[in-house]
DNA sequence: GTATGATTCAAACGCCTGTTTAAAACGGGC
DNA sequence: GCCCGTTTTAAACAGGCGTTTGAATCATAC
């Protein structure tokens, strides 16, 4: 019988963590192995290889992540006032809530996926890709449907800042805490996300550059 | 007579292209000083280590740009009532027109610019923290002035969601570019300037937390 | 020309990487 | 008891890394 899911669980979580610590290239098999307790050899054994690895570390997470987020989107009232902000809730509260979740690792994951969203290996960022496409598609349409004023060039550029002000916040929120010197609670997930939706929300709702901003074209 | 700076801006060169594409850790120094035309030893020789050329790369850029956004603030009118998207501009202008700089070289560094500020390596975002916490605080202060109703949490936060967008658009609007089948043109500088500006400038306008949005508490 | 300091060069150093191997240990079915 | 597929283990592999060395080359000053 296979499925000692054991040693293979313990394997992803010091991946995530240490991943998420010092990178995923800088993170070497060697330290990976030791602090799941499991010999050198068990990542090939399990994964196949450390690209294998990396692939199982992020499908673990985003796939459930991004099953919330769709599901939190169909409950967002479009004809609402405040869709916008509900909408953008929707979308990072299901990352967010991972920044405070209990297990160190999954911690780690939120930091991780941050920073992934700008790693220069391609193969990291096709991974992500692939298993984020669908639900960034219906958050796009979401957005264009009650924003339908704004050109489709200019949704795109929009939901791109939002994706970096987002990843820059879960991966690096721990630079503000240093610099701040206490005016950002960085450790609560509720504060972040309350400053982000305002901010992100109001840049969303910014008057298009073409003239009509209150009317459809 | 020392001072033959040939193959020292040759490696500097080849060094900004080659870590903007695969990463500061990813890029050897093989590689890199192939790419120069010089001997492998010749960092070590004219850097003293790896860690020394990365060293070099920012701060070659970095001082020229961030006396370039200094110069751009002081002409700000921070009575005027686009006094927000005026301090956006000066902000992003200088790293922005980098990314169509004409030696291919310059326009990575906008890329690595982008990357290394989530790096995972300490070393780098010290490097980095140090070169601009200047910048940064002249910037803060200036939003905080025209700003007065945001608490200093807020306007924290909101500087750090800047960054991320920043960030984020000059290290991978590739992806995008991709992805968005021409409704996005990311290799026009103003185009990019225009459309961060719009968005941050709404973001950085959003009321407060707080009560008050219109009067200092 | 020759001495001098700066620069380049090929070669080697020791270390760490991801991966592979073949043998050992384990664990339930018969 | 033994068998057999699964899992673990220690050891080795080939190759890349940053760095060091000591001799060769170059440019200049005398």
């Amino acid at each position: 019988m296979t499925e000692h899911t054991d040693t293979r669980e313990s394997l992803l979580d010091a991946a995530e963590s240490l991943f998420s610590v010092h990178g995923i290239q800088a993170a070497s098999l060697r330290q990976i192995t030791q602090h799941a307790g499991a010999n050198l050899a068990a990542v090939n054994y399990h994964f196949g290889s450390k690209d294998g690895l990396v692939r199982a570390v992020f499908s673990r997470r985003l796939r459930p992540m991004n099953d919330e987020r769709l599901r939190q989107l169909e409950l967002v009232d479009l004809e609402a006032e405040d869709a916008v902000e509900q909408i953008l809730t929707a979308f990072l509260e299901p990352l967010l809530r991972l920044v405070s979740e209990k297990p160190e690792g999954v911690r780690g994951f939120a930091r991780l996926m941050g920073r992934a969203w700008s790693e220069p290996s391609e193969e990291v960022r096709t991974i992500i890709l692939e298993e984020i496409r669908e639900t960034i598609d219906r958050f796009m349409a979401a957005f264009r449907q009650i924003l339908p004023h704004l050109t489709e060039g200019e949704l795109m550029w929009r939901f791109h800042f939002l994706g970096g002000a987002m990843g820059h916040t879960v991966s690096c929120s721990y630079v503000l805490e240093r610099y701040s010197g206490g005016n950002c609670h960085t450790k609560d997930p509720d504060e972040i996300l309350d400053q982000l939706v305002r901010f992100l929300a109001a840049g969303m709702r910014a008057v298009s550059r073409v003239k009509a901003p209150g009317k459809a074209h």
